[in-house]
DNA sequence: CTCAGATCATGACATATATCATACTGATTT
DNA sequence: AAATCAGTATGATATATGTCATGATCTGAG
């Protein structure tokens, strides 16, 4: 996850994002072409919301936070990024804004490369199309998922349900170093760091957890199971 | 609103959906003919939220409520739906399910028409499939602020959007009919039906609306715009 | 007209959750 | 080792909001 070779070609990089396999090899190399790769450091911003969506961006390596900047400077962190992510937000194609922003949370390293070439591949290949709307609509179905858990469930059951995300979508583990703070923790299930504190404490007593302020480990999946879905 | 013309083609029908302009006269045919025209009366299901997604659905007239079922049957009401609306969820093209629910308010007239053709379309039509990208984009990025208006604005806030939302996107005026009872208000803004029926009453008494069970009148709308944005 | 069922309204109360104050811990610097 | 600083932890308290109970009002069916 924490590789930082330079990509020689798309050709010959599986980072990036599945969709790319739909291209023909001239458009892999228009894309090359207008490549532009950059490196960013832990807590490095990536995306500014809000600001002009010029370029699709693509994480090749690294971990980055994906939140949405609310009012009165709070935060709402919306998922993790890792490789094979694209990253623009639905603001693209809507008001030519960033919707949220990103920053890095390890060491990332992206590839920007202009919407108006993506565009331009968009209209000539179908299947690329098609690829992008599956893409969007992925997120926008993750999305549909998390407006329900944070309306309707209490902490205990999002904060289980933040722990099992950690564990099954982004490390596929049941032991993991806790890459947020707890502040973090608080942006990601909507709520104050200080019940996150309470709330993991309470989960350690019941020994379903095992956690450090920078390490997880689940002890007891299914009860952590319960609680996030009996919310 | 409340029209019920049968349509006799698409190629005469402006009210379906926008991104239709794309077509060329033959795919627009191909669409006409495999199309099922239906009409629902107030309170009917017209999408059922996870079963099969066989069918793109576009509202011709009426009114309708485009709502998630979640946890221990608890609705969230996303949007309200009119003419030219494009119905089917990112479940479409994720898992083959409806993502969310519809159910008309006023009679409802609407179209069906099969995903495998709409699928040919879009692979055959690339200005077709940039009007879709457009669409899943415009929905998601309505439901990004939705979630942060739901998780950090406070139910004064909540509930003044949304009676803002009847007046700009749904009626275009500040006097309009209410066609939510105050528990599907709750459901839209994520409060208990009593909250919706106290702060009514605060707006009231402050002379910033003016209710009756089933009318609303905006008295004051720069004061709502400030509840709506301080939260 | 009258009855029944839904919706609306309102007050008393319960509870989830945030906020505030303070202290603790561990890392880094001096 | 002392000092700083950010993150973590915990208790006391405040507040937003939900729940429950009850009555008022409206609406449609017979």
């Amino acid at each position: 996850m924490y590789a930082e070779n330079k990509i020689t070609s798309c050709a010959n990089c599986a980072r990036c994002w599945n969709n790319f396999r739909n291209l023909t090899e001239e458009e892999l190399e228009l894309i090359n072409k207008n490549r532009y790769e950059a490196t960013f450091k832990p807590s490095e911003i990536i995306i500014k919301q809000s600001s002009p969506a010029s370029n699709a961006i693509f994480i090749i390596s690294g971990l980055a936070k994906v939140y949405m900047e609310g009012y009165s400077g709070k935060n709402l962190i919306l998922n993790l990024a890792e490789h094979s992510t694209l990253l623009a937000g639905p603001g693209a194609h809507v008001n030519a804004r960033y919707t949220y922003s990103v920053a890095a949370i390890t060491q990332v390293q992206a590839c920007f490369i202009n919407f108006d070439t993506i565009r331009k591949v968009i209209s000539a290949n179908p299947g690329f199309a098609s690829g992008f709307i599956e893409d969007l609509s992925e997120k926008s179905f993750r999305l549909h998922q998390k407006i329900l858990n944070l309306t309707q469930k209490k902490m205990h059951g999002r904060l289980a349900e933040a722990l099992l995300y950690f564990a099954d979508n982004i490390f596929r583990s049941d032991e993991f170093e806790m890459v947020l703070s707890r502040q973090e923790l608080g942006e990601m299930t909507n709520m104050a760091k200080e019940s996150v504190v309470r709330i993991i404490g309470e989960f350690e007593n019941e020994n379903i957890i095992h956690a450090t302020p920078r390490s997880v480990k689940i002890l007891d999946r299914e009860k952590l199971l319960v609680i996030s879905e009996k919310g």
